[in-house]
DNA sequence: GATGAATGAGCGTTCATTCAT
DNA sequence: AATGAATGAACGCTCATTCAT
């Protein structure tokens, strides 16, 4: 790797991790190219050398930070444990994850417009392909369990796409103000309701 | 009511409704008072005879397509069946009225931002209000189960936001395109994860 | 007269008085025809039924209350006394006159704009020649007192706008707070300074 | 001095000087944005780039002019002339930089209302001190040329704001088209007016 | 490559004026 | 004659994007 391509590396990233503070400061609507230079300590021009326009730096900033967090994902999952175990762990570290990464992430859960522009766009094609790996990471530890005869016959799939929003879910419920638990119970409630439902 | 009157609450709910439309075209971003007055076939200056600013006509659009959408699940469910019976119609009903609502609650998914505004915007206090009385009807249907002894004994508010979440959230995966169930179906396999969860 | 035409008349000055109400509250800036209409109990469109645009209403509002205090002056005024005494009653009632149309005639010391209007312009032209009958109004006075032998062989003209000029001048020093006398005590100082000039 | 700070030093001064001859041209009301940017040879939004808001740039404009005036008057009065001699320069001088700034110091005549902004504004109080500074500076003269015994005991405060009354006055005078002497001619008729009275 | 001044399209909002009733 | 809803030009301001240095 030539010099340059390391500075134009180290430049990149600096931008997509200021453009997750500004989104998580300001959020998405208020994420302006100023706001991001300034929070990178570059000039605005700059910007514009390495991203095409705002809509390339933004879409590339989310799906840099989610492609970082699934990461983080698969390091503490894939071990040794059962598939049920490793269900549980998911959900668990996910809440921890989601948590940390508070403002960042708040501002995806409350504009996940970015997900659905129209399909055909190549930023939304690739953020929806990142997001269904993460869900087929889910999927994949579903199916293990029910193999494993630890779940019922469900459909992974769906069943992936649902734990998930129980999880964010969750949280929105947080930022909505109606709960202040610990968010570990809230880990531990969203897998009662997920495993056993609520019937009698 | 005077002929005025009349003429004001047509245009009034034209407005209403064409900005509901320029919202499911366009989100909310893209909800500009050019395009609903275009959409409403009317001059730009004419919305703010009817409305005082941008704002009140966004939010009072929203507010009044959720008190709209409410009062015809009230009318469907507020029959006498029994508990349960009246949790599994809610749900089916939510799931045909989310479903020919289409473009605008699509919009509304997609930007829970509006909800989170901050506490003391009397329009995002509405908001939420109309939000809350959204989920205290399920939660008080619910209630009703555990007592009749056909739930187990489970937190209502947080399970009434749980299941508004797996409503909306399975219309969001199919406005991922990863299903092309009937939304029948849908709203069933919601019913049996809520019901059932997913343990063997 | 017919019947219309008293109508016609006293919507006329029912206008002229609502906008000098108005231009009383809000200045010349602040003079909408929304307000005026407000003010004179009117719809708006009936403005446009009296005067063919604002800017006629608001002249002839501002000539026509320009014109009632001259006539209010010149009837006090025009009595038997020497000239030198009318000047100084002249002089005494102006302020009174001034001080007790405030708002309107505060608006206009602040807004002068109105008079200078490009010459030509019929509205611009008819308020100078008020203004400057007001200024003959003074000369006169002021002719008669040269030929009297009270005052020196000035230019009666010059010295008219200039006595003018030291009478409004004190009420914008009144306005800008830089005096609290009462305006009586200002109408002396004015009178001293017009008749004996600074020098020892 | 850097190189950008002179070109930003340029640009300010330009804008000023558009500003303010538009103001001369249009008076206030008419300075808008659009037309300054015009004036200047920029586009609209770098007038924003030097100045934060219309407000900003319309008050700095004036009070720029209204200094540069001053620092200019302080400049050929400050002299080691006797106070009485210090008066009559400053009268004669204060007509012709008057005169020489034509168009914009005619807007300043005509629209006082710029200084009469409710206090607390801190642009309306600066311009409120600037002129405020440029009235002691009259009055200082005054008080020197009374304790000189050139002059009666009078208010020098007083005496000093109907002292630029009498010569604004005679300015609008001008405007108005009732004189067309040489502006000399004027200022020794405001200076002996001033000084002496009209009393024989 | 890096800068940031300059641009100008676009937005929300106001208000004089028109015109169908 | 009287109304007031409707119009649309014009304004102040923002911000993504360009480009000379």
């Amino acid at each position: 790797m030539t010099k340059e391509e390391i500075v134009k590396e180290f430049r990149v990233r600096e931008l997509l991790e200021a453009s997750r503070r500004v989104i998580g400061k300001y959020g998405f609507q208020g994420a302006t190219i100023d706001r991001v230079a300034d929070e990178a300590k570059v000039a605005k021009g700059t910007v514009y050398i390495y991203f095409n326009n705002k809509d390339e730096l933004l879409y590339a900033a989310v799906i840099d930070g989610i492609r970082t967090m699934l990461s983080q994902l698969r390091q503490v999952i894939e071990t040794s444990l059962s598939a049920l175990e490793r269900l549980k762990a998911f959900v668990r570290e996910q809440f921890r994850l989601l948590h940390s990464n508070q403002d960042f992430v708040k501002a995806l859960l409350l504009e996940s417009s970015l997900i659905t522009a129209p399909p055909g766009d190549p930023h939304a094609d690739e953020l929806r392909r990142v997001f269904f790996s993460y869900l087929d990471f889910i999927a994949t530890v579903l199916r293990a369990a029910v193999e494993a005869g630890d779940l019922r016959a469900i459909d992974p799939q769906f069943c992936a796409f649902m734990l998930d929003e129980l999880i964010t879910g969750s949280l929105r419920r947080r930022m909505f103000g109606l709960t202040s638990n610990p968010i570990e119970e809230d880990a531990e409630a969203v897998l009662e309701l997920f495993l056993k439902g609520v019937l009698a």
